[in-house]
DNA sequence: GGGGGGATTCGG
DNA sequence: CGAATCCCCCCG
């Protein structure tokens, strides 16, 4: 006899298998996909690869210390990191356990909760460009650094969440943003995935009137 | 123990 | 274009 208690439970889990393959993989199949905390949430837009051992723009290029810890857990766990002395920043990790990889994410499309993000963030923007920037959404949905090592698939604060939305069949690919020039060959790559033409996209053209 | 640099953002 | 602002990590 079915428990109807469980049926909305189920409706709108990731299936793991949109969270297997290589941090590229994953970073397509991400895109459309629904990062949730609390009463706020938005769509995934724009998001980055980051290969772990294998990439030198990774945090975890140089193998697992205190701060990257996270990276090397399970796939669908949530690495936020500290940057610039004020900002964090989040990641899905990806790869099997004890494999260091992560996508960041760099952009949504707000969904709900709109008035509070706004308080959140503390100055007037319009709606779209809220989520657009990896610490932008953390301040609007209030991921910070006691959300790091969170299940992603589990029923907490913050969570990943499927609405139906496919991911896009031919995202728009480019280079990854912000990276130095110490790691030239790393910056070559098109390791940056978004949903083509979207608005809230970074670096996307601000069209107004 | 010191110092350089950072997967950013905003204002000038 | 550069300041803000602090933590992490490599090196000595």
């Amino acid at each position: 006899m079915p428990d109807s208690d469980d049926l909305p439970k189920h409706l709108g889990a990731v299936a793991p298998e949109r969270l297997s393959g290589t941090p590229l993989e994953v970073a397509a199949k991400l895109l459309n996909l629904v990062l949730a905390s609390g009463e706020t949430s938005g769509r995934i837009v724009e998001v980055e690869a980051y290969d772990g051992a294998n990439d030198q723009a990774s945090h975890a290029f140089r193998g697992r210390t205190e701060r990257t810890a996270s990276m090397f857990g399970p796939p669908g766990l949530l690495y936020v990191y500290f940057t610039y002395g004020m900002h964090y920043c989040a990641n899905v990790v990806c790869r099997p356990e004890g494999v260091a990889g992560a996508v960041l994410i760099r952009a949504l499309e707000p969904l709900t909760g709109l008035e509070l993000m706004r308080a959140r963030r503390g100055r007037e923007e319009p709606a779209y460009r809220i989520c657009a920037g990896p610490a932008k959404l953390c301040q609007a949905l209030a991921i910070s650094q006691v959300d790091d090592g969170t299940d992603l698939l589990a029923d907490g604060k913050v969570r990943l969440l499927d609405d139906g939305v496919p991911p896009p069949k031919n995202p728009e690919k480019r280079p990854r943003i912000g990276l130095s020039a110490r790691v030239e060959s790393a910056r070559a790559l098109t390791w940056n995935l978004s949903v083509k033409g979207h608005r809230s996209v970074t670096g996307a053209k601000v069209r107004t009137g």
